[in-house]
RNA sequence: CGGGCCGUAGCUUAGCCUGGUAAAGCGCCUGCUUUGGGAGCAGGAGACCGGAGGUUCGAAUCCUCUCGGCCCGACCA
């Protein structure tokens, strides 16, 4: 392609509401252009990316036997009532719902268990046509809390999802793996350093899952991993083991002191002269569940953190949030500070992290403003709570194998891949006749790529203060030609030649032939960052020209062959 | 959802506090010159200052509402 035929608008400054470096980029680079918070027109060259990242991926599911399919983008409101998650898709104010002329309710979909499932029940009969694996790449509409990073976050975007249709857990375990591997090759592929981590299933539902993240720092998740052990997962699912609580006395009488003032674990650990670890924190959430909402007292380790995502998980809510100030006055007729496990209403659900469990004389609030308990003992002095995990691994901790400490790193999800189960197939009523001559519902997985995201983890991973350093495979084009003068008849002759004989060894190349002046040329290619350049300028009258690696800076003259041949040379073609 | 910040030309911004009829750089267009690192000269187009009300003789500027965008927080017992 000839650069003087691509629309190419770049811009010298940052633009104004970018903050990391891979959204900069590709907005100076002209690939994307904002419409809307969170929503996108991707440009010629990013779609060339796209279009690359799409093939890769095509390729390794289709490498699995996995087979392309195209679901509707809208959906109607029943198929979800069905699968039990129009309630809480659009309590958590995620689905875009419209309606029609008759005021039936649809959504634009955020993700399609519901209409494979459907169409599973639909398509398929019998055990013998099992394992499936359907595929499709389309635009997902999710209406974000907070969009962000370009294409980041968005609340339209390009995603890979794949349905896996199993007879049981085993086959499903076997589907699971093929993905597994195929994600892996897919980033690999892509240029990204990823890691794989275990990861709460969220929304979706099911038993096991795994996050692909690529390794960055403007990642908006956190992973934990141990390098000893290998073993790595989301904060939000993480384990670990804690440092040791202090040893406990033995049984002693509840102590109630009067503590003006004093509401901050801080500010006890001052007070009483203990520490953090010794006593117990109790907040108060509010739920929301499916079909109803109440309080939640979660008594927690002073030295430690509640992980939320645990307590959905553990409660079965919909969602959890802090109680207001009003909220906690009124369930524990106390000012904020002082909240407790003892004498708390009947009706709030009492659940205490596993670190908790056995311990004796704890430091807790009084639900009474101005004192707090000493020597609180569960199920002596208050209800016995549900000991639960709870709590929010930190860095430093054990790995909860033992093998090593967890160290932190920020990454970006690019990938998810899930073991359903029957969830869906059972609430949905999708079954096949199985070898045994009874409907059984399917055992399903489900797998997710972020596909612009993807694209955009890779400039985040590969640019430098020049501009985006694309991996090859998912370059706009691999090589460039660039003719520096264009009023010069032996530069366009020589880099019509190099271009050509490029093209015709299957490289995908580009030639500048913009008539700019050369300063501007090099600056808009290092910016918009095709891996390998072939600059013709004045030694073409000698047939030389000069080698260039984005990457590395690195720009050699040679003889206008032996660039083909480095070209081809770094491609491995 | 809360909290904060911001909407002025295609982009980045100044002007706003202290009202007087909009400015700069980059980009864009024309011509000349220049052609290996965002060139030079000359000329030019381009903004009812996000929108609606209000105050005022007069509003980009002050007030109210509204729409849009960005950031922070979703952790305190």
């Amino acid at each position: 392609m000839r650069l003087s035929q691509v629309l190419i608008t770049t811009l010298r400054e940052d633009p104004a509401d970018a903050e990391i470096p891979s959204h900069k980029l590709l907005v100076r680079g002209g690939y994307i252009v904002k419409i809307a918070s969170g929503i996108y027109t991707y440009g010629p060259l990013m779609w060339r990316t796209l279009k690359k990242v799409t093939a890769i991926v095509r390729e390794e599911l289709d490498r699995e036997s996995a087979q392309e399919v195209m679901m509707p983008m809208m959906h109607p409101k029943e198929l979800w009532v069905s699968s039990g998650r129009w309630e809480r898709y659009v309590a958590d104010g995620i689905m875009f719902t419209l309606k029609d002329q008759k005021g039936t309710e649809y959504c634009l979909g955020p993700t399609h268990e519901e209409v494979i499932t459907a169409y599973a029940d639909q398509a398929i009969n019998s055990y013998k046509q099992l394992p499936v694996n359907l595929y499709q790449i389309q635009d997902k509409f999710r209406d974000e809390i907070r969009p962000r990073y370009g294409l980041m976050r968005g609340r339209e975007f390009i995603m890979m999802d794949a349905y896996s249709f199993d007879v049981d857990e085993a086959g499903l375990d076997v589907s699971y793996a093929a993905m597994d591997r195929a994600y892996r090759r897919i980033f690999e592929r892509c240029g990204l350093q990823f890691r794989s981590v275990q990861a709460d299933a969220g929304a979706i539902g099911g038993s096991g899952s795994e996050e692909f993240m690529v390794l960055a720092e403007a990642g908006e998740d956190t992973i934990l991993y141990c390098e000893e052990s290998g073993y790595a997962a989301n904060v939000e699912k993480a384990d670990s083991v804690p440092a040791a609580a202090p040893a406990d006395p033995g049984s002693a009488p509840l102590d109630r002191r009067e503590t003006p003032d004093v509401r901050t674990v801080e500010q006890l650990e001052a007070f009483f002269g203990m520490p953090a670890a010794a006593m117990a924190k109790t907040v108060l959430y509010e739920v929301t569940w499916t079909d109803r909402e109440g309080v939640a007292a979660v008594m927690m380790r002073g030295d430690l953190d509640i992980n939320e995502v645990k307590l959905v998980n553990a409660l079965d809510c919909l969602a959890v949030t802090l109680a207001s100030d009003e909220t906690i006055q009124k369930v524990t007729g106390a000012e904020v500070g002082f909240a407790g496990p003892i004498g708390l209403p009947e009706d709030v659900v009492l659940l205490a992290d596993k670190t908790l469990e056995g311990r004796q004389n704890l430091l807790t609030g009084c639900n009474e403003t101005g004192y707090h308990c000493l020597n609180v003992q569960m199920g002596r002095d208050c209800r016995m709570p549900e000991f639960r995990d709870l709590r929010v691994a930190k860095a430093g901790e054990m790995s909860p194998d033992g093998a090593g400490p967890l160290r932190q790193a920020r990454g970006i999800e690019v990938g998810h891949i899930f073991k359903l189960g029957t969830k869906y197939s059972t609430n949905m009523d999708a079954t096949f006749m199985a070898e045994s001559g009874k409907p059984t519902p399917f055992v399903m997985g489900c797998y997710g790529i972020g596909v612009s995201r993807t694209a955009q983890a890779a400039v985040e991973q590969n640019h430098d203060e020049r501009g985006i350093c694309w991996p090859a495979p998912i370059a706009p084009f691999e090589c460039a030609v660039v003719c520096v003068d264009v009023k010069k008849p032996e530069q366009v002759e020589l880099a019509e030649k190099l271009y050509a004989e490029l093209r015709d060894l299957g490289i995908d190349a580009c030639l500048d032939d913009r008539p700019l002046r050369p300063g501007p040329k090099f600056k808009d290619l290092e910016l918009l960052g095709f891996p390998f350049s072939i600059t013709v300028g004045r030694g073409a009258v000698d047939g030389m020209v000069e080698y260039g690696v984005r990457r590395t800076g690195e720009k050699t003259d040679v003889a206008a062959a032996d660039a083909v041949t480095a070209v081809r040379a770094a491609l491995g073609r």
